[in-house]
DNA sequence: GGCGTTATCTGAACGCTGTCAAGATGATCT
DNA sequence: AGATCATCTTGACAGCGTTCAGATAACGCC
């Protein structure tokens, strides 16, 4: 979350560590400036080296933007285990996590963006989604395990479950800042309910089994 | 879905109607090439005239992709009252729309991106989203309103259910297409079966009422 | 019909971008 | 100390969005 050191001045001929720093640097420009102003150019820039310097440490600029998706989405997955700390049943977990996604997203727009810009390129979330059992997928897949009584799901209704939350809260990630929803918002009592009230809607809490 | 003629040989000094064929050169450019491909220098290249020449139809690059996108979105239109006109029943008309929604965003990926792009630069759907009573919105919220038996829902609720409804399918249509979920798509029996799966799952056809 | 006005289109230019090849620099290893 | 190698810079290229002066022709008015 905060490798974000400012660029060094009286920066000797090698920097040391150039990578580290660049992504440092397009995360930077990325909440000051926007996506638009993400080119590599700029990037180089804030880190105070030439334009050509960033090719020594990544193929090209989708690669470093590769880097600052994967940093994207570790940030991510700390989101997660922060929101389902701070909840203590299952079901208020289930709540926590849909609503802290939601708010990831609208805390970090440009980042949130090019998270989802590299996996459409690749037609895909990224590899560790599946593995890490801190990832924030697998967080979402325990959660609704954890709420599951009675006969145990199968492995199909799990991941189900967890796409189809998944997707729930990508959406409403997406479109939840839309000013046609304004009204709707206040009519429910401001932001948070007007989430809790379409993740609620969208049975994300209802599902799999009971509580 | 098709004002889009090869560009004229011979064309005279003056086009005639470099308006609409700026439009169709940029949709020709995105389905065959991608939106990647889709610069203005391209669109003009296309439609055989200058780069500058544009510049007489549009402010800027941003208002051509306005105007691509608002064609988009009336493909769109057209693409849920196919799919609610080709269903009998209120509650699989509600199916039809989901997954007609998802199938339009599959077979149209550039122009659903850019669609959304520029929703989001805007922060708004687009506005005849709320007027129309065609526009894909209305139609999902008139068929969620047909499924109503009971007691008459507010229109808070009403609008609830729309939105998260169109969350829902969103967001599928941003992520069916992922390599993660392919494992899933067979052992549910094919990609309709999936979206089908995921939609129900999310009560988009469950609520409001009864059916 | 002829003429001026105006909309439309071209050509050339500016600064920006991503990328690459050639050369400068300096850390590391022997 | 000297050679090697990763790292960084300089300079270049094509392509981008955009602007501006000038060419072209359609249109309204006499």
């Amino acid at each position: 979350m905060d490798n974000l050191a400012a660029p060094a001045e009286n920066r000797p001929y090698h920097h040391g560590d150039l990578r580290r720093a660049l992504v440092a640097a397009a995360r930077r420009i990325l909440e000051n400036e926007g996506p638009a102003a993400l080119s590599l150019r700029a990037v180089a820039r804030e880190a105070g080296v030439s334009p050509a310097a960033p090719y020594h440490h990544f193929k090209d600029k989708n690669e470093l933007l590769e880097a600052v998706a994967h940093e994207g989405w570790e940030a991510l997955d700390a989101a997660m285990t922060k929101a389902r700390a701070d909840a203590k049943t299952p079901r208020e977990r289930m709540t926590a996590l849909g609503v802290g996604y939601v708010y990831f997203a609208r805390d970090n727009p440009a980042l949130y963006r090019v998270m989802y810009d590299r996996s459409r390129d690749k037609d895909a979330l990224p590899d560790h989604m599946n593995k890490s059992p801190d990832s924030a997928y697998c967080q979402v897949r325990d959660t609704i395990l954890e709420r599951t009584s009675g006969d145990a799901p199968t492995d199909i209704d799990v991941e189900l479950s967890t796409i189809a939350a998944w997707c729930a809260a990508h959406g409403l990630a997406e479109m939840s800042g839309f000013k046609q929803f304004t009204a709707l918002k206040e009519a429910l009592g401001g932001e948070e309910a007007f989430l809790r009230a379409v993740l609620e809607h969208l049975g994300m809490f209802a599902r799999v089994n009971a509580d």
